[in-house]
DNA sequence: ACGATATGAATGAATG
DNA sequence: CATTCATTCATATCGT
């Protein structure tokens, strides 16, 4: 992110209204996809303040109506274009993150290769706390837990194959199993809806 | 959403195994790396089917057994998939509707006129409704049209033409619909293969 | 023009 | 059910 933004366009903007035209692309009937939301310099500009000043990082409804309709004064934009700039933003920041903290900074591709891409994601054995790229972190006013970006709980990324238990799971794939995490007998979790645990294969047993 | 169906689709995933008729191919062993569920176009078409016309929103235990061994003749599926389907389906379409509204839904103990209710079509560039590749539309169905299932993509090196048998599915696509798993077509109940209330709090077939 | 990178968008999978 | 994370696709943009 920080690398280099855009920092060039117009903040004319707006665009297009919709349909229309036909910028070049060659394909007329772009149905939204074609442009997608370009930000303006100034809306670029408010996000990041609000993700670094303000701590914000996963806004909810109430709150992404509000910035979208601060944003609208610097161009279009709707709600979901901030639902994903946060999501987006958030992520990759993680995911920078991740490749910078076991080694020095290096040029990885980190993104599909082109060829066998693995994806093999290496358990950070040890993420270096306190290495908040500039991130202010002020306040953080009601986010769930996660605030900074140092105490994200990153232990997801071990994955469902190798965490764990067992290697037993692999061994069933060829048939029509379900690599499934293994299922806790006797787990019962307070919000249980019915979990996919539960039907996955023949076992489907009672309601809980 | 679905502005792009994108993916390899098709199983064959699996890993190298048999490189029956993958041929030359170029490189083998692109094996799609990816552990998670790539629906096919068939399993979507029929997922939407359900939820759009039958109005399956939450099912249960029970259904998503059938479903997803319906939905098996068009690819490797499993029951917890077309479980998270049908949640995250619905989860985004409300969500969306959340934060993209510029009205506020919020708690009004009675009913108060005031509300401005715009209720703008937020959608970015409707697409018309009944676009979704021939499905029967019975009833409203809300709009999310959006089908464009025959666009074409570019797909990376790792090309899934090896994966087999598939492709001819479509051909039968229009017909079937409503053969619904267990279900003799012709009768189409709304919403009654369901069960009110099974387990949980009964959500099922609130809105729309 | 391409190729690489940055980033918007979409969605499967989980968790709470 | 809502929220979040991870991955991947698609495309705008920049570099050479």
């Amino acid at each position: 992110m920080e690398p280099h933004q855009q920092q060039n366009q117009q903040a004319a903007n707006d665009i297009q209204d919709s349909s229309s035209g036909g910028s070049g692309k060659g394909s007329f009937l772009c149905r939204q996809s074609s442009t997608r939301w370009t930000p303006t310099t100034d809306q670029i500009r408010i996000l990041k303040d609000l993700y670094y000043s303000n701590g914000v990082r996963s806004p909810n409804a109430d709150q992404i109506q509000r910035i979208s309709a601060r944003l609208r004064q610097y161009g279009k934009i709707e709600g979901k274009n901030v639902f994903y700039w946060f999501q987006n933003h958030k992520a990759r920041e993680r995911q920078k993150k991740r490749f910078n903290t076991t080694d020095h900074h290096h040029h990885v591709p980190m993104q599909r290769p082109t060829s066998i891409t693995l994806t093999n994601n290496k358990c950070p054995t040890n993420i270096n706390p306190g290495s908040s790229t500039g991130v202010l972190t002020v306040g953080q006013i009601g986010n769930y837990g996660y605030g900074s970006i140092t105490m994200e709980k990153s232990f997801r990324n071990c994955s469902i194959s190798a965490c764990g238990s067992n290697a037993a799971s692999a061994s069933e794939s060829l048939s029509h199993n379900f690599g499934w995490v293994g299922i806790d007998p006797g787990y019962s979790p307070p919000y249980a809806f019915f979990e996919p645990k539960r039907f996955i294969d023949g076992i489907q047993e009672e309601g809980q």
